[in-house]
DNA sequence: CGACGGGACGC
DNA sequence: CGACGGGACGC
């Protein structure tokens, strides 16, 4: 992990918007980057609402290429205590939701300094590791985000991750970004066309491509109506052992057997899920169940008394296919030592 | 063994 | 040689 640079912010002064020199960042305000496509303002809000009392919550829309104003994939929360921003870093910073794994962090101050301040860089050796690159480019700024491209389709990490052993072999090709442009400039300078340590070719150091203006602006609205492209996404920390696992062909079986009757709600299919740990907070449920697609909301019931979790919870997604894999493979699930029990939502109630 | 919130449409 | 990401500062 990588400790908040609090120091090393060297204000060079080259901005011409507002004063407010970066020195004192808001300690309520999150900026939440890499979220998936569909994920809409008010599902963000939910998410982050479930660690402390949200005072705002914007994503970041593309308004201006028109279309369907894209998701940007990102956005800002901000918190009214920031005990809850820092809990809110601390439980969701790194959280998979679909295909994505979010970054949850301190937004900056805005100003225009630290705008264009990402860099791209070529001709990097094949052995350099993110670790590497972020060394070489240190004494120039505080690195925000580093990258490294890889061929196969694997997770990275953000930052100096330590551990990254997957066998993906490095394009030479990688991103940095910088707090300040600035930085950024002044890394150009020095690094450009020079020859890394231990390396033969010099490489390229320049200002990455706006990932606004390009070709790919216009997405196909069917993009979206593709029903399939979710199938490829198991969950990947889940591993149910063979006694609980549906056979693929179980499907018929489930939804002929477990008609969701009332679980559809409004929008979305409202998923029960009993064996849960007294403990049990909501992120835990973002954890189980994001990584099978869009998640509209979670609640865990309490007790009003002990405010502990009395067994069970609810979780509603948008798309029928995507509950259906979720409840095929989280039911059986071992979670601590509880077996969990997971099917949409029925009828019952203590009332009835 | 145990088991399906809660707040709340609009007239 | 070129290579362009998981659209990072309020679209």
């Amino acid at each position: 992990m990588m400790a908040n640079g609090m120091d090393t912010v060297v204000q060079q002064n080259g901005g011409s918007n507002l004063g407010q020199s970066s020195q004192e960042e808001s300690k309520t305000n999150l900026i939440v980057n890499y979220l998936p496509q569909t994920m809409t303002q008010e599902e963000i809000r939910s998410l982050f609402s479930s660690i402390g009392e949200v005072e705002s919550c914007k994503l970041i829309r593309d308004k201006v290429t028109g279309l369907n104003s894209q998701s940007l994939g990102y956005g800002f929360v901000n918190y009214h205590r920031p005990e809850d921003a820092e809990k809110a870093i601390n439980t969701l910073n790194g959280l998979r939701l679909q295909n994505k794994t979010i970054k949850v962090s301190y937004a900056r101050p805005s100003s225009e300094a630290i705008k264009g301040a990402n860099l791209y860089v070529s001709g990097l050796p094949k052995n350099m590791t993110q670790q590497d690159l972020e060394s070489l480019f240190n004494p120039y700024g505080r690195i925000i985000t580093s990258r490294i491209l890889c061929d196969n389709i694997t997770v990275r990490q953000f930052t100096t991750g330590g551990g990254d052993n997957l066998p993906g072999l490095s394009k030479g090709v990688g991103f940095i970004r910088f707090d300040q442009r600035v930085e950024a400039e002044r890394a150009i300078q020095e690094l450009n066309g020079t020859i890394p340590k231990g390396s033969t070719e010099p490489i390229t150091v320049k200002f990455a491509n706006n990932p606004s203006n390009n070709s790919k602006a216009i997405p196909p609205l069917a993009a979206y109506l593709t029903p399939q492209a979710t199938r490829r996404f198991g969950g990947p920390i889940h591993h149910p052992t063979g006694r609980f696992r549906y056979s693929p062909l179980a499907g018929d079986l489930l939804t002929n057997s477990m008609l969701p009757g009332n679980a559809m709600n409004g929008s979305g299919w409202c998923i029960f899920v009993y064996n849960l740990a007294p403990e049990t907070e909501e992120n835990v449920l973002w954890q189980l169940f994001g990584p099978f697609g869009a998640v509209q909301s979670v609640k865990v019931i309490r007790d009003l008394q002990t405010n502990k979790c009395k067994g069970f919870g609810f979780v509603t997604m948008t798309n029928y296919e995507e509950a259906v894999v979720a409840i095929q493979s989280l039911n059986g699930y071992t979670l601590g030592n509880r077996v969990l029990q997971v099917s949409f939502k029925t009828n019952k109630s203590k009332a009835a």
